[in-house]
DNA sequence: TCCATGCTGTCAACGCGTTGTCATTTTGCG
DNA sequence: CGCAAAATGACAACGCGTTGACAGCATGGA
């Protein structure tokens, strides 16, 4: 090897965390006029992109979170009638939770809005860049999630 | 411009909350070896690049957080002499937060031990992969910190 | 010099992530 | 079929980030 991969890493560890406090600060603004927080609206995203009811382990799979975490996430969600429980035939005690109208009108309207914003801040990258940052980010997460 | 960004930065952005999530869950293990939590060993590290005791808005600047959040951190890091304040001859109550022996020794040695990881890590990402990761994520950083 | 303005430390409340524990249900294997 | 192992919901404790508020110090301009 020509040269020391790991003080590069850590810089890219830094940014990413970086990265994501502006992010998540950036989406906690956006989300917060429409009276959700990030964590919500990402929820939100997981079940749209699941097209269908998931049990609250599965959204914590699939967005990498301890499902207690969740639970007491989508608990609240379901008390502000963003999600709704709904019986699961194939198990007693564990319900899927489905977005409700409701949830599912604010997640749209938020989705209009974050588009019009990352179309603005990608305004200085190329389609390629993105598209080599998404490939590059997915490899590192593969790697990783192992 | 011939496809839209807006999906492909919100799994960029997807990507870097996975990533972060998986990144600090290992930093945390790394670090507990030691005693130590990811937010101390961050602030180690931001102290040690620095190169020079620094005050505790300063450190929380360069960290990207909330000063008050980084008052509570190096408080408890003073308790346990992983840091120690010193007299700042421009400012009577905003002291200096320099890393102890005791700090220092810690930090170096989780270094070592990440730098090895790092390594082994990047090992199906080439050096310039690496370099173009940085490089995309740095103009990403640049354009959303303003 | 004085005073408005900003910076700093501190305390509090909150959101959200983690891990651990426990009782209960579900599962899959012998 | 039965039973051990895994999955699930719940509750708790904790770490660490945020924002808001407030009092005291620093700074710069009138």
């Amino acid at each position: 090897m020509a040269q020391k991969k790991g003080p590069l890493f850590a810089e890219v560890a830094r940014d990413i965390s970086r990265l994501n406090g502006l992010l998540q600060q950036r989406g906690e603004r956006t989300a917060s006029t429409v009276g959700l927080t990030s964590a919500r609206w990402s929820t939100l995203g997981i079940l749209e992109r699941a097209k269908q009811p998931l049990t609250v382990p599965e959204i914590a799979r699939l967005g990498g979170q301890a499902r207690q975490g969740v639970q007491r996430l989508v608990n609240a969600m379901v008390t502000d009638e963003l999600l709704a429980y709904q019986d699961n035939p194939g198990h007693a005690t564990s319900k899927k939770v489905a977005v409700t109208d409701k949830g599912r009108q604010i997640y749209y309207s938020l989705r209009e809005r974050q588009e019009t914003w990352s179309e603005r801040v990608g305004k200085d990258m190329t389609f390629d860049d993105l598209k080599t940052l998404a490939q590059l980010l997915g490899r590192l997460l593969e790697r990783l999630d192992k």
